[in-house]
RNA sequence: CGGGGUGUGGCGCAGUUGGCUAGCGCGCUUGGUUUGGGACCAAGAGGCCCUGGGUUCGAGUCCCAGCACCCCGACCA
């Protein structure tokens, strides 16, 4: 390809609101463009990445023996209401309507037009197993799209589906597609990490989620440092989500006299509710100014994981310090405070705290987050014994993406779509089913969160949209012949080549070939000739070296 | 759905207490000079200033309502 004809170019600048590295780098090298909140168009370099993704995906999923499927993204209501999930998950679903007034719903996931096949197709013992998988759109009213192509209204997922005669053969199948998994997400340059994870709206049973670390991710992990222990936090914080009773309804926020003594228990007694309902708030001393820590009333701020987490020092605030930022010790609180405010999750489950009015004997009643005051960040700092089941390890804190997960389903759908097969001894049994989804467009973000560099993207070879950048540089010539020359060559090879073949200043040139992140860069110039051949140089390594015709021709094709 | 922020040529931005023909950089077109890390000169094209109401002699600017987008949360196979 001919970067001058190349539907869409690098932009100098990115878009203000790309903030995430995926969104700045996709959108500013011309492999995507937002439509919508959550809605991406993808350009000639971003299919090619996003086909790539999907070849690998594909022959992952055959080799234990996944057929695919194409199945619509128009469903009729009705099958969604035979599994009840047009009402339990309402809030993602779009609908529309069609002529007559039928009623539609865009797919979100997938199981139950399958299960409209399945129930023709599924009749006796010998048919099982089967494993029909598709790569299709779907469609979720996401409250909140971010992140680039990370979370979308429209996006597009490899979902399979298992079904089984028995729960055994389940397992065995089980098995086979986490090892398909780690092969797709290796294939894909990514080091993923399978972790315990619970099933969420879309299933109650056990499940297991494929990640991998990324600045941008949602999700946080417990990773053990001595054994391959992996959980998501979630897990492992349930203990400390909302205690009993403490998710009610928001009352108006009220001041009180509270004569007291300066601590939480007196707080606890003074209002008359459990220590957990009181917000509890300490000051640190942090690179020189004061920082609030907002924690609920019966747990500790455990001071190691803040300053790991703040990568600063920190100390207690003194008794001075308080006084000069107009604090009251025992009456401190966000509300009205003058400092910044963090907090730990636990605050997030409750409603209705107490806490000081940063006055002397005056307290708040019924403070809520959000409505009465404001924290600048989140973080997981509750003083528990977090460490590994297995074998008590410290376990680390790892912020990352999901794009991947399994789950086992038993029966649930197969029975609410009846369908039944009959098993070698003549009866009619229900098969167990397995479902798993691959996020296809949320990969080609993840590839870009976990592989770039303050220049641009730094394409894995497996997915990059081209093998080969091949640039002039300077207005010679016969250079510019050579450089023709090498391009039709190395088509001729099959060769995946992107030919910079404008007349641009040696700087913008570089820079474009830097952002777009292709894997080998190969520059024709007066100078490279004059050395004897071309220049050449992986995005991965600073030093490029000239070799021969001959001698690239040869690394290339070798791979 | 709560909190915060932003909407001005394709992209990034400026626009004063309301004032005349809405600017700048990048990009684009034409001509010329350049060419190893985002070159230079000259001449151009390109704007429902998010939308709708209001105030005013006069609104990009002030007021009201709405919409969109981004961030932090709630939510989330």
């Amino acid at each position: 390809m001919r970067y001058s004809q190349l539907f869409g170019k690098t932009k100098k600048t990115a878009p203000a609101d790309a903030d995430s590295p995926n969104a700045r780098f996709l959108t500013q090298g011309g492999f995507v463009d937002r439509l919508a909140a959550g809605i991406y168009q993808y350009l000639p370099l971003g299919f090619r990445v996003l086909e790539k993704i999907k070849k690998i995906i594909q022959e992952e999923m055959n080799a234990i023996g996944g057929q695919q499927i194409l199945m619509p993204v128009l469903n009729p209501v009705e099958i969604w209401k035979q599994t009840g999930r047009d009402e339990t998950i309402d809030d993602v679903l779009y609908r529309t309507e069609g002529a007559g007034g039928h009623e539609f719903v865009l797919a979100p996931s997938h199981e139950e037009p399958l299960m409209v096949l399945a129930q023709q197709i599924i009749n006796s013992y010998k048919d099982l197993p089967y494993a029909p998988y598709h790569i299709q759109l779907k469609f979720r009213n996401e409250a909140r799209a971010k992140a680039g192509v990370l979370r979308g209204r429209e996006f597009m997922m490899k979902d399979m589906y298992s079904y089984h005669v028995d729960d055994e053969d389940f397992q065995k199948f089980y098995e086979q597609s986490k090892v398909a998994y780690f092969n797709v997400f290796k294939r894909c340059g990514l080091e993923a990490y399978m972790i315990e994870a619970s099933g969420g709206a879309f299933s109650d049973n056990i499940s297991h989620e494929f990640v991998v670390k990324t600045m941008s991710g949602e999700d946080t992990m417990l990773l053990c440092e001595k054994c391959s222990f992996a959980q998501n936090l979630e897990i492992a914080e349930a203990r400390i989500e909302a205690p009993k009773g403490a998710d009610e309804e928001e009352k108006p926020l009220e001041k009180i006299d509270a004569v007291r003594e300066p601590d939480i228990k007196a707080s606890a007694d003074l209002h008359v509710v459990p220590e957990w309902k009181v917000l509890k708030s300490v000051i640190y001393k942090v690179n020189g100014g004061l920082l609030g820590v907002c924690i609920r009333g019966d747990l500790k701020v455990d001071t190691k994981r803040l300053e790991q987490n703040l990568k600063e020092k920190i100390r207690g605030a003194t008794a001075e310090d308080l006084k000069e930022a107009g604090l009251v010790p025992g009456f401190i609180s966000p509300i009205g405070a003058q400092i910044p405010f963090i907090a730990d999750h636990s605050i997030k489950y409750v409603k209705n705290f107490s806490t000081g009015a940063n006055e002397l004997h005056k307290d708040y009643k019924n403070a809520n987050l959000g409505r009465d005051f404001q924290v600048k960040e989140f973080l997981h700092l509750a003083d528990l014994p977090l460490t590994c089941p297995n074998d008590g390890g410290a376990l680390t804190e790892e912020r990352v993406i999901e794009v991947g997960n399994i789950f086992t389903l038993g029966t649930k759908y197969t029975e609410a779509f009846d369908v039944k097969f009959t098993d070698k001894d003549g009866k009619q049994k229900y098969p167990t089913m397995g479902c798993y989804g691959i996020g296809v467009t949320r990969l080609v973000g993840t590839v870009v969160e976990a592989s770039h560099d303050e220049k641009g993207i730094i394409w894995p070879e497996s997915v990059a949209p081209f093998q080969v950048h091949l640039l002039t540089l300077g207005n010679d010539d016969d250079a510019r012949a050579q450089a023709d020359k090498l391009y039709k060559e190395l088509q001729t090879d099959g060769v995946e080549v992107l030919y910079d073949d404008r007349d641009e200043s040696t700087g913008k040139k570089l820079n474009d070939a830097d952002l777009i992140g292709i894997p080998l860069r190969v520059i024709v110039s007066k100078k490279s000739l004059e050395k004897g051949g071309v220049e050449v140089k992986a995005r991965t390594e600073k030093e490029s070296n000239v070799i021969s015709v001959d001698e690239l021709e040869k690394l290339i094709i070798k791979q």
